[in-house]
DNA sequence: CCCTGATTCGC
DNA sequence: GCGAATCAGG
């Protein structure tokens, strides 16, 4: 592999959009690493970027508002049914197996909607990273949730979205909150 | 420990 | 030119 015009195209472009060299690769993915990015980048003479906000923009910047907002709660929400098994895949599909089927009756639920620019690809996701999928597994736009899972290390997905996998019928608010939380911890 | 960009230097 | 290793920093 190596830098094709269209790989530089695409390498400035993000760059420049204010993305990281870490998400940069994981975008451009084909085995580019982070460091191949800010070598390229120095090569390139774009090491200042236009004006970006001092850096450090991790990921989680601010759940960007989204039109139908909701007073007096930090997160967006929608409603939305629980998704078939056709959306699930390998282990996720394991996990979900004790509950993903929903009622007959199934009646819609609240999902946190998550942003845009929390969501990881599975070449940014981490351990210690929400592995919820997060739209068409075939589509270049799928995505994890990547919240932080509770206590780093521990269980396959945040708080919010173990409660919608495991134990679907209970209390939605603390699930919320506890993804609120993990998210800053 | 997570992450960031910068720099070095062998290939 | 390339990028892994390393460094300094948040």
């Amino acid at each position: 592999m190596s830098w094709t015009d269209e790989r530089v195209e695409l390498l400035r472009k993000l760059w420049n959009e204010g993305l990281s060299a870490s998400q940069v690769a994981a975008e451009i993915g084909a085995g580019i690493t982070r460091n191949a990015v800010i070598g390229k980048i120095h090569r390139l003479g774009l090491s200042q970027r236009a004006k970006t906000p001092v850096a450090a923009r991790p990921r989680a910047a601010k759940p960007p508002r989204l039109q139908q907002q909701q007073q007096g709660v930090g997160v967006a929400v929608r409603a939305t049914t629980v998704n078939a098994p056709s959306v699930v895949m390998g282990n996720v599909a394991l996990a979900l197996t004790p509950c993903a089927l929903p009622q007959a009756d199934a009646r819609p639920q609240e999902e946190v909607v998550i942003p845009l620019t929390e969501r990881v690809t599975i070449m940014e996701l981490r351990e210690s990273m929400c592995r919820w999928p997060i739209g068409d597994p075939t589509s270049p736009e799928f995505r994890f949730c990547g919240a932080r899972t509770p206590g780093g290390a521990g269980g396959p997905y945040c708080g919010f979205h173990a409660q919608v996998a495991y134990q679907p019928a209970q209390d939605r608010r603390r699930a919320r909150d506890d993804m609120k939380t993990a998210r800053i911890a």
